[in-house]
DNA sequence: TTACATCCTCTAGCCACTGTAGATTCAAGC
DNA sequence: GCTTGAATCTACAGTGGCTAGAGGATGTAA
């Protein structure tokens, strides 16, 4: 029987965090003592363990929840956990693939500026112009995902 | 003379970005028709395009306004604009870091998978048991950023 | 003049939390 | 049994960077 306080620290999360994802039905109501407080099981550490171990790797709560879902019904087939994993290492690739101009672009413009007045800052003038810049970056997507 | 509705056409904003950045500050309040309807002058147009093209740079919206106000000031030694460039830089960096370790464990655990029932599912197991993973990712942390 | 696209303000919602306020409960020491 | 103080409780507001919608006013072309 684990407080929230115990269970939040073994896992590496707030105790706010765990209130809010059984708000949101990621994590089950527990039990209660007679005054109110949560009290939790094993199988909740581990429901978290994998919440956390997940939001490592990227996936969102939702997909998560997916995950979640296919956890408990072990006699479904896997494809589906397989397809939302490949999902997720799609969307990193794509990130990746991003940042990777981000960077060629901020490279570019930190060699080019030598100091002096903003004036004549190259960073700032690149800033201003975009036909100054080599790669396309017009689509601000995915703002939400993080990363 | 542009309404906010050429203005957001010419920038790829929508219009109610271009209010909001003026809510925080970060447009001027611009003139106004009798009516109230907002006008912009070229001098907003390029401002705007400033902070559009920083965005898809990652910069923050905060660091944005730094460079702004720099950016109005031609006397200033270009010093400070070059060290917020050099500081979204290496978070471009750290998240690429970030990513590649995401990318390697995703791959490697949909390698393994090889269908099956879930209750066998090598990627289910990985997200259930954190010491399966090569990499080290206990820091979730700039979750706010994205890319 | 009439139609209708565009504009206005205001409010609420997105994700995944985080922080705070003020009240209650639990467990240990005396 | 009593006191203390840490941990817990609920409820609500705020983060970044927008986005969507309601309900009404304005601008412009035919």
């Amino acid at each position: 029987m684990l407080t929230i306080g115990s269970l939040a620290k073994k896992t590496g999360t707030k105790v706010q965090t765990i209130r809010y994802y059984e708000q949101i039905g990621l994590m089950p109501e527990p039990g209660r003592t007679e005054g109110g407080q949560r009290r939790y099981e094993d199988a909740e550490l581990d429901r978290l363990s994998f919440i956390r171990h997940s939001l490592q790797l990227g996936f969102s709560l939702d997909a998560i929840r997916e995950l979640l879902d296919l956890s408990d019904h072990p006699e479904k087939s896997c494809d589906e956990a397989d397809a939302v994993a490949r999902r997720q290492l799609r969307q990193v690739e794509q990130r990746m693939a991003r940042l990777k101009a981000l960077r060629t672009e901020l490279k570019r413009m930190i060699h080019e500026c030598s100091g002096g007045r903003t004036a004549d800052c190259r960073v700032l003038e690149v800033l201003r112009d975009h036909s100054e810049c080599l790669t396309e970056h017009d689509d601000i997507e995915a703002r939400l995902g993080w990363h």
